[in-house]
RNA sequence: GGCCCCAUCGUCUAACGGUUAGGACAUCGCCUUUUCAAGGCGGUAAUCAGAGUUCGAUUCUCUGUGGGGUCACCA
Protein backbone atom coordinates (compact mmCIF):
# COMPACT_ATOMS: atom_id res chain seq x y z
CA UNK A 1 0.00 0.00 0.00
CA UNK A 2 3.27 2.25 0.50
CA UNK A 3 3.87 4.24 -2.88
CA UNK A 4 7.44 5.59 -3.22
CA UNK A 5 5.89 8.46 -4.42
CA UNK A 6 4.06 9.75 -1.53
CA UNK A 7 5.90 12.22 0.51
CA UNK A 8 6.47 11.46 4.24
CA UNK A 9 4.06 13.02 6.53
CA UNK A 10 4.53 16.68 7.65
CA UNK A 11 2.75 18.57 9.92
CA UNK A 12 3.63 22.08 11.51
CA UNK A 13 2.06 24.02 14.27
CA UNK A 14 2.96 27.82 13.72
CA UNK A 15 1.73 30.23 16.05
CA UNK A 16 3.06 33.78 16.48
CA UNK A 17 4.53 35.44 19.39
CA UNK A 18 1.78 37.51 20.86
CA UNK A 19 2.05 35.58 24.16
CA UNK A 20 0.05 32.89 25.16
CA UNK A 21 -1.71 30.46 23.38
CA UNK A 22 -5.55 28.77 24.55
CA UNK A 23 -7.22 25.68 24.18
CA UNK A 24 -8.19 26.48 20.25
CA UNK A 25 -4.63 26.53 19.51
CA UNK A 26 -3.36 23.70 21.36
CA UNK A 27 -6.19 21.46 20.07
CA UNK A 28 -4.75 22.91 16.07
CA UNK A 29 -1.65 21.82 17.32
CA UNK A 30 -2.58 18.54 18.75
CA UNK A 31 -4.17 17.11 15.63
CA UNK A 32 -1.18 18.01 13.48
CA UNK A 33 1.17 16.27 15.82
CA UNK A 34 -1.71 13.12 16.01
CA UNK A 35 -1.35 13.29 12.14
CA UNK A 36 2.63 12.81 12.42
CA UNK A 37 2.65 10.67 14.53
CA UNK A 38 0.40 8.35 13.68
CA UNK A 39 2.11 8.13 10.12
CA UNK A 40 5.53 8.27 11.22
CA UNK A 41 6.09 11.87 10.14
CA UNK A 42 7.43 15.13 11.45
CA UNK A 43 5.49 17.48 13.64
CA UNK A 44 7.71 20.84 12.92
CA UNK A 45 7.26 24.15 15.19
CA UNK A 46 7.48 27.05 13.45
CA UNK A 47 7.68 30.83 15.11
CA UNK A 48 5.64 33.56 12.59
CA UNK A 49 6.83 36.50 13.82
CA UNK A 50 6.46 39.07 11.25
CA UNK A 51 4.31 41.29 13.05
CA UNK A 52 6.75 43.26 15.52
CA UNK A 53 4.59 45.48 16.74
CA UNK A 54 2.00 42.69 18.48
CA UNK A 55 5.24 40.49 18.97
CA UNK A 56 5.08 39.82 23.01
CA UNK A 57 8.30 39.23 25.01
CA UNK A 58 8.53 35.66 26.28
CA UNK A 59 6.11 34.50 24.16
CA UNK A 60 8.08 32.02 22.55
CA UNK A 61 9.46 30.19 25.45
CA UNK A 62 5.55 30.22 26.77
CA UNK A 63 4.87 28.50 23.52
CA UNK A 64 7.32 25.66 24.15
CA UNK A 65 6.55 25.38 27.65
CA UNK A 66 2.86 24.95 26.63
CA UNK A 67 3.45 22.41 23.93
CA UNK A 68 5.59 20.60 26.16
CA UNK A 69 2.80 20.52 29.38
CA UNK A 70 0.60 18.90 27.09
CA UNK A 71 3.55 16.32 25.78
CA UNK A 72 3.70 17.27 22.45
CA UNK A 73 6.89 16.91 20.97
CA UNK A 74 8.35 18.93 17.93
CA UNK A 75 11.37 17.31 15.99
CA UNK A 76 11.89 20.74 14.17
CA UNK A 77 11.84 23.92 15.56
CA UNK A 78 13.68 27.05 16.76
CA UNK A 79 15.35 25.22 19.85
CA UNK A 80 16.53 22.60 18.65
CA UNK A 81 16.61 23.20 14.58
CA UNK A 82 16.41 20.67 11.81
CA UNK A 83 16.04 20.43 8.05
CA UNK A 84 15.40 24.10 6.97
CA UNK A 85 16.37 26.17 9.62
CA UNK A 86 16.01 28.72 10.79
CA UNK A 87 12.26 28.06 12.01
CA UNK A 88 11.85 31.97 13.24
CA UNK A 89 10.26 33.59 10.39
CA UNK A 90 11.82 37.07 11.20
CA UNK A 91 15.29 34.89 10.22
CA UNK A 92 13.91 34.06 6.81
CA UNK A 93 13.81 37.58 5.35
CA UNK A 94 16.07 36.63 2.25
CA UNK A 95 13.74 33.74 1.68
CA UNK A 96 11.18 35.60 1.41
CA UNK A 97 12.67 38.45 -1.16
CA UNK A 98 14.09 35.96 -2.96
CA UNK A 99 10.88 34.32 -3.77
CA UNK A 100 8.90 38.18 -4.34
CA UNK A 101 11.85 38.97 -6.60
CA UNK A 102 11.07 35.63 -8.39
CA UNK A 103 7.53 36.76 -8.58
CA UNK A 104 8.01 39.78 -10.00
CA UNK A 105 10.41 38.58 -12.29
CA UNK A 106 7.34 36.24 -13.64
CA UNK A 107 5.00 38.94 -13.91
CA UNK A 108 2.93 37.85 -10.83
CA UNK A 109 3.42 40.74 -8.64
CA UNK A 110 3.86 43.98 -8.31
CA UNK A 111 4.20 47.50 -6.59
CA UNK A 112 1.29 49.42 -4.57
CA UNK A 113 2.10 52.85 -6.33
CA UNK A 114 -1.08 53.93 -3.65
CA UNK A 115 -1.02 55.68 -0.50
CA UNK A 116 -2.25 54.42 2.79
CA UNK A 117 -4.99 57.49 2.31
CA UNK A 118 -5.75 56.55 -1.31
CA UNK A 119 -6.62 52.97 -0.94
CA UNK A 120 -8.41 54.44 1.53
CA UNK A 121 -10.35 55.95 -0.28
CA UNK A 122 -10.87 53.65 -3.02
CA UNK A 123 -12.67 51.37 -0.02
CA UNK A 124 -15.07 54.44 1.00
CA UNK A 125 -15.92 54.52 -2.47
CA UNK A 126 -16.39 51.11 -3.17
CA UNK A 127 -18.66 51.18 0.27
CA UNK A 128 -20.72 54.09 -0.81
CA UNK A 129 -21.64 51.84 -3.94
CA UNK A 130 -22.45 49.10 -1.80
CA UNK A 131 -19.89 47.22 -3.87
CA UNK A 132 -17.40 45.38 -2.06
CA UNK A 133 -13.76 46.66 -1.90
CA UNK A 134 -11.69 44.47 -4.08
CA UNK A 135 -7.17 46.48 -4.60
CA UNK A 136 -7.42 44.74 -7.64
CA UNK A 137 -9.73 47.07 -9.30
CA UNK A 138 -7.25 49.79 -9.07
CA UNK A 139 -4.39 47.85 -10.32
CA UNK A 140 -1.47 50.32 -11.57
CA UNK A 141 -1.09 50.54 -15.17
CA UNK A 142 2.61 51.15 -14.74
CA UNK A 143 3.40 50.01 -11.18
CA UNK A 144 7.03 51.45 -9.39
CA UNK A 145 9.71 49.40 -9.33
CA UNK A 146 9.98 47.52 -6.06
CA UNK A 147 12.50 48.61 -3.95
CA UNK A 148 11.15 47.11 -0.95
CA UNK A 149 9.96 50.53 0.87
CA UNK A 150 6.45 49.69 -0.85
CA UNK A 151 4.35 46.51 -0.10
CA UNK A 152 4.21 44.17 -2.92
CA UNK A 153 0.87 42.50 -3.90
CA UNK A 154 0.10 39.45 -5.45
CA UNK A 155 -1.51 40.14 -9.44
CA UNK A 156 -4.03 37.13 -8.96
CA UNK A 157 -5.24 34.90 -11.07
CA UNK A 158 -9.02 35.94 -10.97
CA UNK A 159 -11.55 33.22 -11.10
CA UNK A 160 -13.21 30.77 -9.55
CA UNK A 161 -11.55 28.15 -7.20
CA UNK A 162 -12.87 25.21 -6.18
CA UNK A 163 -10.36 23.07 -4.17
CA UNK A 164 -10.80 19.56 -2.12
CA UNK A 165 -10.68 20.21 2.27
CA UNK A 166 -9.68 16.74 3.73
CA UNK A 167 -12.81 17.19 6.18
CA UNK A 168 -15.31 19.68 4.65
CA UNK A 169 -14.86 17.83 1.09
CA UNK A 170 -15.30 20.08 -1.98
CA UNK A 171 -15.57 23.42 -1.31
CA UNK A 172 -15.21 26.97 -3.44
CA UNK A 173 -15.69 30.59 -3.77
CA UNK A 174 -16.93 33.45 -5.98
CA UNK A 175 -14.54 35.49 -7.40
CA UNK A 176 -15.00 38.44 -4.91
CA UNK A 177 -12.80 35.97 -2.74
CA UNK A 178 -9.52 36.91 -4.71
CA UNK A 179 -7.68 39.86 -4.51
CA UNK A 180 -4.44 41.32 -5.05
CA UNK A 181 -3.34 40.67 -1.41
CA UNK A 182 0.05 41.95 0.06
CA UNK A 183 2.60 39.62 0.01
CA UNK A 184 6.22 41.88 1.31
CA UNK A 185 4.78 44.95 3.70
CA UNK A 186 6.49 48.13 3.58
CA UNK A 187 8.48 47.34 6.50
CA UNK A 188 10.27 44.45 4.86
CA UNK A 189 8.78 42.07 6.68
CA UNK A 190 6.19 39.18 4.60
CA UNK A 191 2.76 39.02 5.86
CA UNK A 192 1.67 35.58 7.01
CA UNK A 193 -0.12 34.91 3.61
CA UNK A 194 2.91 35.24 1.50
CA UNK A 195 5.08 33.70 4.31
CA UNK A 196 3.98 30.53 5.34
CA UNK A 197 3.28 29.23 1.76
CA UNK A 198 6.97 29.66 1.05
CA UNK A 199 7.77 28.10 4.35
CA UNK A 200 5.48 25.50 3.92
CA UNK A 201 6.77 24.79 0.43
CA UNK A 202 10.60 24.37 2.19
CA UNK A 203 9.41 22.80 4.58
CA UNK A 204 8.12 20.10 2.61
CA UNK A 205 4.86 20.73 4.92
CA UNK A 206 2.18 17.87 3.64
CA UNK A 207 -0.92 18.59 5.80
CA UNK A 208 -2.06 22.09 6.78
CA UNK A 209 -4.25 22.09 9.67
CA UNK A 210 -5.98 25.20 10.93
CA UNK A 211 -9.23 26.34 11.28
CA UNK A 212 -11.92 27.65 9.54
CA UNK A 213 -11.51 31.23 9.46
CA UNK A 214 -9.02 30.38 6.80
CA UNK A 215 -11.29 28.99 4.59
CA UNK A 216 -12.40 32.50 2.64
CA UNK A 217 -8.41 33.29 2.38
CA UNK A 218 -8.01 30.04 0.80
CA UNK A 219 -8.52 31.19 -3.07
CA UNK A 220 -6.29 33.68 -2.43
CA UNK A 221 -3.57 30.70 -1.30
CA UNK A 222 -4.54 28.91 -4.63
CA UNK A 223 -4.08 32.02 -6.63
CA UNK A 224 -0.36 31.74 -5.00
CA UNK A 225 0.31 28.48 -5.55
CA UNK A 226 -0.48 28.87 -9.35
CA UNK A 227 1.73 31.56 -9.37
CA UNK A 228 4.68 30.42 -7.77
CA UNK A 229 3.56 26.88 -9.77
CA UNK A 230 4.00 24.87 -6.73
CA UNK A 231 1.78 21.79 -5.74
CA UNK A 232 -0.18 22.62 -2.95
CA UNK A 233 -0.12 20.57 0.43
CA UNK A 234 -3.45 19.13 1.73
CA UNK A 235 -5.86 21.75 3.20
CA UNK A 236 -7.37 20.26 6.47
CA UNK A 237 -9.83 22.79 7.88
CA UNK A 238 -10.89 22.14 11.56
CA UNK A 239 -13.88 23.16 13.09
CA UNK A 240 -14.09 25.87 15.44
CA UNK A 241 -14.22 25.82 19.31
CA UNK A 242 -16.66 28.12 20.46
CA UNK A 243 -16.27 30.21 24.13
CA UNK A 244 -19.13 28.61 26.81
CA UNK A 245 -20.53 31.73 27.15
CA UNK A 246 -21.88 32.03 23.82
CA UNK A 247 -21.88 30.67 20.20
CA UNK A 248 -19.30 32.98 19.56
CA UNK A 249 -15.69 31.34 18.14
CA UNK A 250 -13.37 30.88 21.36
CA UNK A 251 -10.69 34.15 21.00
CA UNK A 252 -8.55 35.73 23.48
CA UNK A 253 -10.38 38.81 23.82
CA UNK A 254 -13.72 37.07 25.47
CA UNK A 255 -11.38 35.23 27.83
CA UNK A 256 -10.23 32.29 26.41
CA UNK A 257 -7.38 31.32 29.07
CA UNK A 258 -3.73 30.43 28.82
CA UNK A 259 -3.44 26.80 28.44
CA UNK A 260 -0.74 27.05 31.21
CA UNK A 261 -3.39 28.42 33.13
CA UNK A 262 -5.41 24.85 33.59
CA UNK A 263 -1.68 23.82 34.80
CA UNK A 264 -1.58 26.16 37.15
CA UNK A 265 -5.09 24.64 38.76
CA UNK A 266 -3.71 21.00 38.63
CA UNK A 267 -5.70 19.34 35.61
CA UNK A 268 -3.69 16.54 34.38
CA UNK A 269 -2.22 17.38 30.49
CA UNK A 270 -3.38 13.68 29.44
CA UNK A 271 -6.86 14.59 30.46
CA UNK A 272 -6.67 18.23 28.78
CA UNK A 273 -5.48 15.66 25.07
CA UNK A 274 -8.26 13.47 25.65
CA UNK A 275 -10.95 16.35 26.47
CA UNK A 276 -9.28 18.42 23.32
CA UNK A 277 -9.16 15.41 20.86
CA UNK A 278 -13.09 15.22 21.55
CA UNK A 279 -13.79 18.19 21.00
CA UNK A 280 -14.14 18.22 17.21
CA UNK A 281 -13.14 14.64 16.87
CA UNK A 282 -14.85 11.03 17.50
CA UNK A 283 -13.20 7.77 16.51
CA UNK A 284 -16.50 6.38 16.46
CA UNK A 285 -16.76 3.51 19.27
CA UNK A 286 -18.13 3.89 22.88
CA UNK A 287 -14.94 4.85 24.99
CA UNK A 288 -14.56 8.11 26.09
CA UNK A 289 -11.34 7.87 28.08
CA UNK A 290 -7.84 7.35 26.14
CA UNK A 291 -4.18 7.69 26.66
CA UNK A 292 -1.97 10.10 24.18
CA UNK A 293 -0.54 6.61 22.77
CA UNK A 294 -4.12 5.36 22.26
CA UNK A 295 -5.03 8.90 20.75
CA UNK A 296 -2.83 8.42 17.68
CA UNK A 297 -3.47 4.68 17.06
CA UNK A 298 -7.20 5.82 16.43
CA UNK A 299 -7.08 9.92 15.23
CA UNK A 300 -8.26 10.17 11.49
CA UNK A 301 -8.37 13.26 9.65
CA UNK A 302 -11.56 12.03 7.72
CA UNK A 303 -13.14 11.79 10.99
CA UNK A 304 -12.73 15.52 12.12
CA UNK A 305 -15.89 17.24 12.43
CA UNK A 306 -17.49 20.45 10.34
CA UNK A 307 -19.68 21.85 13.01
CA UNK A 308 -18.01 24.30 16.13
CA UNK A 309 -18.17 22.42 19.44
CA UNK A 310 -18.33 24.28 22.79
CA UNK A 311 -16.06 24.46 25.14
CA UNK A 312 -16.92 22.69 28.79
CA UNK A 313 -15.33 23.20 31.28
CA UNK A 314 -17.51 20.68 33.36
CA UNK A 315 -17.03 18.03 31.13
CA UNK A 316 -13.03 18.63 31.31
CA UNK A 317 -13.52 18.18 34.29
CA UNK A 318 -15.07 14.66 34.31
CA UNK A 319 -12.22 13.87 31.74
CA UNK A 320 -9.90 14.95 34.57
CA UNK A 321 -11.52 12.74 37.30
CA UNK A 322 -11.48 10.09 35.17
CA UNK A 323 -7.27 10.15 34.77
CA UNK A 324 -7.12 10.68 37.78
CA UNK A 325 -8.03 7.68 38.66
CA UNK A 326 -5.70 5.92 36.02
CA UNK A 327 -2.69 7.42 37.81
CA UNK A 328 -0.71 5.27 40.02
CA UNK A 329 -1.90 5.74 44.24
CA UNK A 330 1.37 6.96 45.12
CA UNK A 331 1.15 9.34 41.97
CA UNK A 332 -2.23 10.43 43.73
CA UNK A 333 -0.91 10.84 47.06
CA UNK A 334 2.05 12.89 46.17
CA UNK A 335 0.12 15.25 44.61
CA UNK A 336 -2.67 15.62 46.69
CA UNK A 337 0.03 16.20 49.68
CA UNK A 338 1.81 18.93 48.12
CA UNK A 339 -1.43 20.70 46.87
CA UNK A 340 -2.19 20.90 50.59
CA UNK A 341 -1.27 24.83 51.69
CA UNK A 342 1.74 25.17 53.57
CA UNK A 343 0.86 26.68 56.69
CA UNK A 344 -1.06 22.62 57.38
CA UNK A 345 1.55 20.94 55.95
CA UNK A 346 2.65 20.23 59.26
CA UNK A 347 0.06 17.79 60.13
CA UNK A 348 -0.59 14.17 59.43
CA UNK A 349 -2.61 15.31 55.89
CA UNK A 350 -1.84 11.26 54.72
CA UNK A 351 -5.11 10.45 56.68
CA UNK A 352 -7.44 12.89 54.97
CA UNK A 353 -6.03 11.25 51.55
CA UNK A 354 -8.95 9.14 50.55
CA UNK A 355 -11.33 11.57 51.58
CA UNK A 356 -9.88 14.60 49.04
CA UNK A 357 -9.73 11.76 46.42
CA UNK A 358 -13.57 11.17 46.27
CA UNK A 359 -13.87 14.71 46.39
CA UNK A 360 -11.96 16.57 43.96
CA UNK A 361 -11.63 16.53 39.74
CA UNK A 362 -8.67 18.25 39.84
CA UNK A 363 -5.86 19.01 41.91
CA UNK A 364 -6.78 22.61 42.77
CA UNK A 365 -10.24 21.15 44.84
CA UNK A 366 -7.59 20.30 47.31
CA UNK A 367 -7.15 23.85 48.74
CA UNK A 368 -10.35 24.60 47.57
CA UNK A 369 -11.95 22.10 49.85
CA UNK A 370 -9.97 23.07 52.44
CA UNK A 371 -10.35 26.73 51.93
CA UNK A 372 -14.34 25.91 52.07
CA UNK A 373 -14.55 24.32 55.04
CA UNK A 374 -15.00 20.61 54.59
CA UNK A 375 -11.88 19.50 56.38
CA UNK A 376 -12.20 21.99 59.26
CA UNK A 377 -13.06 19.15 61.43
CA UNK A 378 -9.94 17.59 60.97
CA UNK A 379 -7.47 20.92 61.28
CA UNK A 380 -9.43 21.87 64.05
CA UNK A 381 -11.80 21.17 67.14
CA UNK A 382 -15.23 21.06 66.21
CA UNK A 383 -17.46 24.06 68.12
CA UNK A 384 -20.49 21.68 69.27
CA UNK A 385 -23.78 23.48 68.77
CA UNK A 386 -26.46 21.37 71.22
CA UNK A 387 -28.65 22.63 69.40
CA UNK A 388 -27.65 20.35 66.53
CA UNK A 389 -26.86 17.66 68.67
CA UNK A 390 -30.14 15.77 68.82
CA UNK A 391 -31.60 13.44 65.83
CA UNK A 392 -34.98 14.49 65.44
CA UNK A 393 -37.10 15.12 68.19
CA UNK A 394 -34.86 12.25 70.51
CA UNK A 395 -34.84 13.79 73.76
CA UNK A 396 -31.74 15.23 75.19
CA UNK A 397 -31.45 12.38 77.81
CA UNK A 398 -31.14 9.91 75.24
CA UNK A 399 -28.69 11.91 73.00
CA UNK A 400 -26.49 11.67 76.60
CA UNK A 401 -26.78 7.89 76.98
CA UNK A 402 -26.68 7.36 73.67
CA UNK A 403 -23.09 9.38 73.41
CA UNK A 404 -21.58 7.43 76.38
CA UNK A 405 -22.88 4.29 75.16
CA UNK A 406 -20.61 5.39 71.69
CA UNK A 407 -18.10 6.24 74.27
CA UNK A 408 -18.02 2.70 75.60
CA UNK A 409 -18.04 1.33 72.50
CA UNK A 410 -14.51 2.65 70.94
CA UNK A 411 -12.82 2.21 74.14
CA UNK A 412 -13.08 -1.08 73.19
CA UNK A 413 -11.08 -1.03 70.33
CA UNK A 414 -7.61 -1.06 70.32
CA UNK A 415 -5.28 1.48 68.80
CA UNK A 416 -3.94 -0.33 66.29
CA UNK A 417 -7.46 -1.84 65.33
CA UNK A 418 -9.02 1.46 64.79
CA UNK A 419 -9.96 1.47 61.31
CA UNK A 420 -13.15 2.74 60.17
CA UNK A 421 -14.12 -1.14 59.56
CA UNK A 422 -14.16 -1.73 62.86
CA UNK A 423 -15.41 1.30 64.23
CA UNK A 424 -18.67 1.02 61.73
CA UNK A 425 -18.91 -2.53 63.22
CA UNK A 426 -18.58 -1.74 67.26
CA UNK A 427 -21.03 1.37 66.50
CA UNK A 428 -23.32 -0.85 64.34
CA UNK A 429 -23.96 -3.12 66.72
CA UNK A 430 -25.65 -0.74 69.56
CA UNK A 431 -27.41 1.72 66.22
CA UNK A 432 -29.05 -1.12 65.15
CA UNK A 433 -30.94 -1.99 68.29
CA UNK A 434 -31.78 1.56 68.58
CA UNK A 435 -35.45 3.11 67.04
CA UNK A 436 -33.29 4.62 64.65
CA UNK A 437 -29.56 3.83 63.71
CA UNK A 438 -29.51 8.24 63.13
CA UNK A 439 -29.94 8.36 67.26
CA UNK A 440 -26.57 6.75 67.49
CA UNK A 441 -25.15 7.81 64.35
CA UNK A 442 -25.92 11.24 64.13
CA UNK A 443 -24.97 13.08 67.44
CA UNK A 444 -22.14 10.70 66.84
CA UNK A 445 -21.17 12.36 63.43
CA UNK A 446 -21.76 15.79 64.62
CA UNK A 447 -19.30 15.93 68.20
CA UNK A 448 -16.59 14.72 65.67
CA UNK A 449 -17.39 17.01 63.02
CA UNK A 450 -19.23 19.91 64.50
CA UNK A 451 -20.86 20.47 60.83
CA UNK A 452 -24.19 19.30 59.26
CA UNK A 453 -22.63 17.62 56.37
CA UNK A 454 -19.80 15.87 56.87
CA UNK A 455 -17.78 12.51 55.82
CA UNK A 456 -19.90 9.30 57.77
CA UNK A 457 -18.46 9.10 61.62
CA UNK A 458 -16.57 5.83 61.41
CA UNK A 459 -14.14 7.38 58.44
CA UNK A 460 -13.79 10.45 60.29
CA UNK A 461 -12.87 8.72 63.69
CA UNK A 462 -10.52 6.75 62.14
CA UNK A 463 -9.30 10.10 60.46
CA UNK A 464 -8.75 11.14 64.28
CA UNK A 465 -7.45 8.79 66.14
CA UNK A 466 -8.57 7.00 68.91
CA UNK A 467 -8.06 9.66 71.95
CA UNK A 468 -8.89 12.88 69.84
CA UNK A 469 -12.33 10.86 69.07
CA UNK A 470 -12.65 10.14 72.36
CA UNK A 471 -12.09 13.09 73.82
CA UNK A 472 -14.34 15.12 71.44
CA UNK A 473 -16.81 12.64 71.75
CA UNK A 474 -16.49 13.49 75.92
CA UNK A 475 -16.74 16.67 74.96
CA UNK A 476 -20.04 16.74 73.49
CA UNK A 477 -21.42 14.02 75.98
CA UNK A 478 -20.47 16.74 78.89
CA UNK A 479 -22.27 19.53 77.01
CA UNK A 480 -26.11 17.58 76.74
CA UNK A 481 -25.80 16.11 80.03
CA UNK A 482 -24.97 20.00 81.59
CA UNK A 483 -27.73 21.20 79.20
CA UNK A 484 -29.83 18.10 80.48
CA UNK A 485 -29.37 19.41 84.12
C1' G B 1 -24.08 43.89 2.79
C1' G B 2 -20.72 40.48 -0.70
C1' C B 3 -18.43 35.77 -0.53
C1' C B 4 -18.08 31.25 2.15
C1' C B 5 -18.97 27.42 5.91
C1' C B 6 -22.11 24.76 9.26
C1' A B 7 -26.94 22.34 11.23
C1' U B 8 -28.78 14.93 15.61
C1' C B 9 -30.87 15.30 23.08
C1' G B 10 -29.28 21.60 27.08
C1' U B 11 -23.75 20.19 25.72
C1' C B 12 -19.89 16.81 23.16
C1' U B 13 -21.12 13.17 19.74
C1' A B 14 -22.57 7.77 17.14
C1' A B 15 -25.55 5.73 13.33
C1' C B 16 -22.45 1.53 4.28
C1' G B 17 -30.34 4.92 2.67
C1' G B 18 -33.50 0.22 6.35
C1' U B 19 -31.67 1.15 14.32
C1' U B 20 -37.11 1.00 19.55
C1' A B 21 -31.95 7.19 16.55
C1' G B 22 -26.76 4.64 20.53
C1' G B 23 -23.02 6.64 24.14
C1' A B 24 -20.85 10.49 27.33
C1' C B 25 -21.34 15.29 30.28
C1' A B 26 -25.18 17.87 32.71
C1' U B 27 -30.05 17.15 34.84
C1' C B 28 -33.89 14.24 37.46
C1' G B 29 -35.30 9.77 40.34
C1' C B 30 -34.14 5.34 43.06
C1' C B 31 -30.63 2.25 45.81
C1' U B 32 -26.76 2.78 49.68
C1' U B 33 -26.62 6.18 53.90
C1' U B 34 -27.55 9.96 60.20
C1' U B 35 -25.90 14.05 56.68
C1' C B 36 -22.48 15.21 52.48
C1' A B 37 -19.37 13.14 48.79
C1' A B 38 -18.39 8.87 46.01
C1' G B 39 -20.52 4.60 43.82
C1' G B 40 -24.53 1.45 41.58
C1' C B 41 -29.20 1.37 38.88
C1' G B 42 -32.82 3.88 36.07
C1' G B 43 -35.59 8.14 33.71
C1' U B 44 -36.43 12.81 30.84
C1' A B 45 -34.36 14.67 26.44
C1' A B 46 -32.54 15.29 19.58
C1' U B 47 -32.49 14.39 13.61
C1' C B 48 -34.14 23.14 12.02
C1' A B 49 -38.43 23.63 8.27
C1' G B 50 -40.51 22.56 3.46
C1' A B 51 -40.21 20.23 -1.10
C1' G B 52 -37.80 16.46 -4.26
C1' U B 53 -35.18 11.51 -5.39
C1' U B 54 -36.33 6.50 -3.33
C1' C B 55 -40.19 0.84 -1.73
C1' G B 56 -37.76 3.49 2.37
C1' A B 57 -34.29 9.57 4.05
C1' U B 58 -30.80 11.70 10.15
C1' U B 59 -28.12 10.14 5.81
C1' C B 60 -28.63 12.24 -1.24
C1' U B 61 -30.58 17.08 -4.03
C1' C B 62 -32.90 21.93 -3.89
C1' U B 63 -35.12 26.07 -1.33
C1' G B 64 -35.93 28.52 3.07
C1' U B 65 -34.58 29.49 8.20
C1' G B 66 -31.05 29.80 11.88
C1' G B 67 -26.01 30.10 13.52
C1' G B 68 -20.95 31.08 12.35
C1' G B 69 -16.57 32.81 9.57
C1' U B 70 -14.35 36.40 6.50
C1' C B 71 -13.82 40.89 3.78
C1' A B 72 -6.07 44.49 7.40
C1' C B 73 0.83 46.68 5.39
C1' C B 74 -2.94 40.65 12.04
C1' A B 75 -1.84 35.96 12.04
Amino acid sequence: MEDNTTAKVVTRFAPSPTGFIHVGNVRTALYAWLWARKNGGKFILRIEDTDKKREVEGSIQHIMDSLKWVHLDWDEGPDIGGENPPYLQSERLETYKKYAHMLIEKGYAYADPYSAEEIDMFRKKAEIEKKPFLYRNHRPENPPVWDGTRPLRLKANVKKYEWHDVVRGELQAGIEAVDDFILMKSDGYPTYNFAHIIDDLLMGVTHVLRGEEFISSTPNYLALYEALGIKRPELVTMPSILGAAGTKKMGKRDGAKDILDYQKEGYLPEAMLNYLDFLGFNPGGEQEIFTAEELIQVFDLAKIQRSGAKWSEEKLNWFNKEHMKLLPKEEIVKNILEWIPKELQNKDNLKLVPLFLERISKWSDVPALIAAGEMDFFYKPPRINKEKLGYKDASPEKIANNLSLAIKAIEEITDENFTAENIKNNLMLIADNLESRGELLHPVRFALSGMDKSPDPFLIASILGKPETISRLNTAHNAQKAQNV
